[in-house]
DNA sequence: ACACTGAGTCAACAGACGTAGACTGAGCGT
DNA sequence: ACGCTCAGTCTACGTCTGTTGACTCAGTGT
């Protein structure tokens, strides 16, 4: 009788194993974030050793360096208007994907400092061609806090949770939002109100 | 002669210290978050030792919940309008206040499970009372929206000091973000706009 | 069939951490 | 003047961390 192939080839073995760790790694940075995510957590939760996480991956932060990229956001053109629904769909996407990728990084953000530049190039980079489809000599200013209200939907829905914006549909929160970001395109800053007619 | 009373009484020489630690404290897990900041580095800052700090605060868990304490907000109150501009204010505190105290809660939030069970709760608290001055039954999400724009508002301006955000005068950033909010707390959702006229 | 490569395991290292406890000496009540 | 109290210091324990190196053994090329 022939000698049975194995029922797994070595180098398809070693990759499924390096996808657990990828997994795993990802979950549990998203989680926990860099400092509190160990890399004996993230060996047990792939179900191997932590010898093998460093022979692979080299090192804690390699691993998470290779784990936690920021998407990075389709440039933003055409009409201020143009430019603003394409922010609100970009917002929209951000909330309907799953947290676990981007999580991690914006977990991480507040403590790890290279995951901090990561951000703030990531929202900075946005924030610099956005700034030049708006009208103007604030836009850079509009265009920023454009980046600083889409982080904090972000953060207020996966990850402090709050009531409401947890579990709405995406569209409803781009709805509300809608006028918010068309204001701060078009820059039309408004005096106090008086509160009483 | 009499014996010279000491420059120093033992009292004030215990507060003098304490309050040491304090700002070193307060300092430290503003910069570096819960984690990594370690009660050694926190007592060499305050020129003192690590065990001091321990026998004056208890544990390096009860030190954080001391030093972080988030500043709670005057309940919002009054018509709509009122309500928006009280949150506009509210805002405009919280960029032209200094950020470590804030800062260590807002940094941990992400890692700490505990602080994140506080800012969570101090953003839903004010989400609360906010809703109950809005119309429309879906005050909850906008009044939740408000706290994530606030957040984010914050976030971007002490902690990633965005471009613009960073040195911006406050009333420039609430002048900009009160069409935003008057929008938020009346509940008028546009949809959305083709782009093409 | 045989040597070899490389996946997976195990044990151990050095360093840093929070924390505990013994010790010293100066301020204070009596 | 004497003894207690307590601020401040020092040393050490136990644990956990990232990381390293030696070891085993099944899959693979020749």
């Amino acid at each position: 009788m022939a000698t049975s192939q194995p029922r797994t080839s070595r180098a398809e073995q070693r990759q499924k194993t390096e996808n657990r760790i990828l997994t795993a790694a990802r979950r549990l940075f998203a989680d926990s974030g860099y400092d509190r995510t160990t890399i004996r957590a993230i060996a047990a939760e792939a179900k191997t050793d932590p010898g093998l996480v460093m022979r692979y991956f080299g090192s804690k932060k390699e691993l998470f360096a290779l784990v936690a990229e920021i998407a990075p956001d389709e440039p933003v053109t055409g009409t201020p208007e143009q430019a603003a629904e394409h922010l609100l769909t970009s917002l929209g996407d951000k909330l309907e994907a799953e947290p676990s990728a981007t999580l991690a990084m914006l977990r991480s953000m507040l403590t790890h400092p290279e995951a901090a530049k990561e951000v703030r190039a990531a929202v900075t980079n946005q924030q610099r061609d956005a700034a030049a489809a708006f009208p103007g000599d604030d836009a850079v200013l509009r265009a920023g806090l454009i980046g600083a209200l889409t982080l904090g939907t972000v953060l207020g829905r996966h990850l402090l949770r709050l009531d409401g914006l947890r579990d709405a549909p995406p569209e409803a929160i781009t709805a509300l939002l809608r006028p918010c970001f068309h204001a701060l395109v078009d820059g039309e800053a408004e005096h106090a109100a008086d509160g009483q007619r």
